[in-house]
DNA sequence: TAATTTTGCTTGCGTTTTGCAAGTGCAAAT
DNA sequence: ATTTGCACTTGCAAAACGCAAGCAAAATTA
């Protein structure tokens, strides 16, 4: 499972052999908007992706250092799920993903005005937010 | 098969439904750097996609309005592919992920250096970029 | 202390997608 | 007239997916 044969030596086929399906940049997503997430978190995002799906990608994603997992500060049965650097650099190109999508389809209001938002300074906006998720790295 | 039913309405996740997976954004690479390719051209990359894989992306991506057919002005046996402009409005996401997978993979020479000069001065590529493939479109 | 619930997975199994090889139809070249 | 090139399509085995159920350890409740 976490022989990541690579196809080529082409960064984007590269790329798309660790991320490359319809699940696992939905986890990163909610990692970088949520900062840490639980199995349960994942869950229940409204995509609704199948418990073994899940475990299969975050699997992938640890594998490949996109991901760690930490134990929960409250609980010994919760374990908490947070962005490597790795995974954190992917911020440019999850932001540049929304600008795209922004244009194309209709977004939810909210996300349409952070966008709004981001566009005002995007290098301070990533800039911060990298800083943001940084901190939380342990 | 044409039938893109979206998991959700988030932006990431309804980019996903398009070209969420191994393949797609290997053929909007392919035209990124080629301006233009054959089904033939597609089939000659070195990831080596499977041909009815190939037809089937290449369906999905033209019914989506990320790239169009055209007529060869050589021959009517062959089929010309482009970007659209929604293609093309990929590229800032192309480079993005070029941009992570040079920091985590080791890359080929000459894709190194490309990259090197786009650093220089972000902006600038793009924009030339951009227009050279926009020139593309009749 | 015992029973129940929560949490993070794993397992089974039917359906869908993939990947490889071979085949098809039309256009162009020989 | 026949062969070759090009853009696909088809068949089929293997892998991946998606849904539901199961499971062990930890936490909560009775």
């Amino acid at each position: 499972m976490s022989t990541t044969k690579k196809r080529s030596e082409c960064p984007i086929s590269s790329s798309l052999d660790i991320w490359g399906d319809k699940w696992s940049l939905l986890i990163v997503r909610d990692l970088m908007f949520s900062k840490q997430c639980t199995y349960g978190d994942f869950l229940k995002s409204e995509e609704k992706i199948a418990t073994n799906i899940l475990a299969s990608r975050l699997q992938m994603l640890e594998d490949n250092g996109v991901i760690t997992k930490q134990e929960h500060p409250e609980s010994k049965a919760k374990v908490l799920y947070k962005l490597t650097q790795k995974g954190i650099d992917l911020l440019p190109m999850m932001i540049e993903i929304n600008l795209w999508a922004d244009k194309y389809f209709t977004l939810p209001p909210d996300r349409k005005e952070m966008l709004n938002e981001l566009r005002k300074d995007k290098e301070g906006f990533i800039k911060q937010k990298r800083e943001e998720l940084a901190a939380s790295i342990s």
